[in-house]
RNA sequence: GGGGGCGUAGCUCAGUGGCAGAGCAGUGGCCUUUUAAGCCAUUGGUCGAAGGUUCGACCCCUUCCGCCCUCACCA
């Protein structure tokens, strides 16, 4: 590990040490203000003395006078370093470097060409840094070094911490949304014997002292609905799930899910909750109802366009009726998506994701969905076949789910069984009866909601990729030894488990 | 998993079958108003890894590793 410190900075703490100067002292010798709070005044406050911290770039020498900028959280300022204001620094000033991180005493003033500058008459260094800067003007630009180094990433490109404030904000108003409609936010548990409330592949686990498996959750909802038979009424839940399947620029192994459950309502209810919640994250998030993604204008004015799911179905493929099993057999033949072994239902959803979705810009809610497809939606009293359903899409992608949701256990328990018969390999395979039992206490009638917090956050930053808008993306380990995640040696095991 | 692209100094990038390059960063100088500062000098390389072809490979071939894009699965 060594071999990769640069070995000029490790010089550099030795001189510090041998000056007297600690290059980690445990604390800062003043309170630093918010580099943000001298700009926002600064032709008040000229003049005055403040004490700021922060990481220093790159230093601009003139002999007996040196320039820098020292960023904080909260922005930017130069400081500027003179040799006759800093009689006991001035010596060691060359220790202090791009990168490290100081705490300055100086006086708010402007230079020749107005430039903000705090004029330093202390300098404290704080932390030592024993690695390089980056490149002063491109930064770091390596996509693999930003996602792995995220921690440099955060500094070099100040830019990034723009999108992981926007997904910070909308978080929180999320939960004021939530919050103001007299929902409470719950905590429900990630590990789980039977994993359910969604199609998808999930990881396992096991805990040694009960010796049993468990598997991280694929979705909260549940566990949420539970809570509805327990008179809660009105729940969410921002938390964490996990799907053991593929990584993509809209996928990633863990992320984050908004679920809500309201009692008393149905889909048309949540339908008008989503509205009220996207309104009120405009304004409060991205000040503005219109933006672009992916060079595409949106509005997120509501109230917002409503198609049914069949209707659409029909008017993309010459008229074609969901249920008709010879036409949807060979619609998913002509358009190459058919395969052996799949339900009606499953290749009848294939065709539609391959002929409607690409189509959706959005903001549009896709409602009624054949019941087939829906195992936690009610069905509609109209029509047996159809369930009360809605998908949010926009910009291009599946962006919230959400039903009326089934509470009758025994047509729970059937659709249950049901999905274990079927074929499908990523159905779940086992039904988890005690939510049946739950339901059999009684769940009043609930809209429930889903929304990818994630994929939220990437329309709202205009990211392309999901991994631009989690702080640390999944990405695969390097072989040992390798630079990016030099660690320190490790004892080599002798041998290996079992030889395998 | 399929297809396309990429991997060269701490960072950003050139490069060609014939001695491994530039800018920035670093080091030593000059400079009290710079802000991608400037000027002079200078240190720094397992060219992702292994194998092959060749008199000679960073370059051509094969395999492997990793990343990005894209398709498939999914939210």
């Amino acid at each position: 590990m060594t071999k990769h410190i640069q070995a000029d900075r490790l010089a550099k703490i030795e001189r510090l040490k041998e000056a007297g100067i600690s290059p980690y002292p445990a604390r800062t010798p003043g309170e630093p203000v918010p580099i943000a709070s001298l700009m926002d005044d600064f032709d008040g406050q000229e003049g005055q003395s403040f004490y700021i911290a922060g990481r220093l770039g790159q230093v601009r020498d003139f002999g007996k006078l040196r320039f820098s900028h020292l960023q904080d959280r909260t922005g930017r300022l130069q400081v500027a370093f003179s040799r006759d204001d800093l009689a006991d620094f001035w010596p060691n000033r060359k220790l202090i470097e791009a990168n490290d991180i100081v705490g300055v005493q100086g006086e708010l003033g402007r230079t020749k060409k107005g430039e903000p500058t705090l004029w330093a008459k202390k300098v404290d260094l704080l932390t030592k840094s024993l690695r390089a800067a980056p490149e002063k003007f491109h930064g770091l630009t390596d996509q693999e070094q930003r996602y792995r180094m995220r921690y440099v990433d955060l500094f070099a490109n100040v830019d990034v911490r723009r999108n992981f404030i926007i997904r910070s904000k909308l978080i929180r108003e999320m939960r004021a949304f939530f919050d103001a409609h007299d929902y409470i936010e719950v905590e429900t548990p990630v590990l789980h014997s039977i994993y359910g409330g969604a199609a998808a592949k999930p990881f396992k686990t096991h805990h040694n002292a009960l010796d049993i498996p468990l598997y991280l959750r694929i979705a909260p909802e549940l566990y949420l609905k539970r809570l509805l038979v327990g008179g809660l009424e009105r729940v969410y839940e921002i938390g964490r799930v996990f799907r053991n399947e593929g990584i993509s620029t809209r996928h990633n192994p863990e992320f984050t899910m908004l679920e809500s459950y309201e009692a008393y309502a149905d889909y048309n209810v949540i339908m008008e909750r989503v509205e009220g919640l996207f309104d009120r994250i405009c304004a409060k998030v991205i000040g503005g109802h219109v933006f672009t993604f992916r060079d595409s204008e949106y509005n997120l004015e509501p109230p917002y366009e409503k198609l049914k799911y069949i209707e659409l179905f029909a008017e993309h493929n010459s008229g074609l009726d969901w249920f008709d099993v010879d036409g949807v057999m060979a619609r998913s033949k002509a358009l190459g998506v058919y395969q052996d072994g799949l339900s009606h239902e499953k290749l009848a959803n294939d065709v539609f994701e391959e002929t409607v979705e690409p189509q959706l810009k959005g903001p549009v809610f896709i409602t009624d969905y054949p019941k087939a497809i829906c195992p936690l939606a009610k069905a509609s009293e109209d029509d047996p076949r159809i369930a009360e359903r809605f998908e949010l899409f926009l910009g291009g992608m599946e962006l919230g789910n959400a039903f009326s949701e089934l509470n009758d256990p025994i047509d729970q328990e059937q659709r249950f069984e049901c999905q274990i018969d079927d074929k499908d390999p990523e159905s779940i395979n086992e039904v988890d009866y005690d939510y049946v039992t739950a339901l059999e206490f009684g769940m009043p009638p609930a809209g429930g909601l889903g929304i990818g917090v994630d994929r939220l956050s990437m329309i709202l930053t205009g990211s392309t990729s999901i991994r631009d808008v989690l702080l640390f993306p999944l990405l695969k380990p390097l072989p040992e030894g390798s630079d990016a995640t030099a660690l320190p040696e490790v004892e080599e095991e002798e041998g290996g488990k079992d030889g395998s």
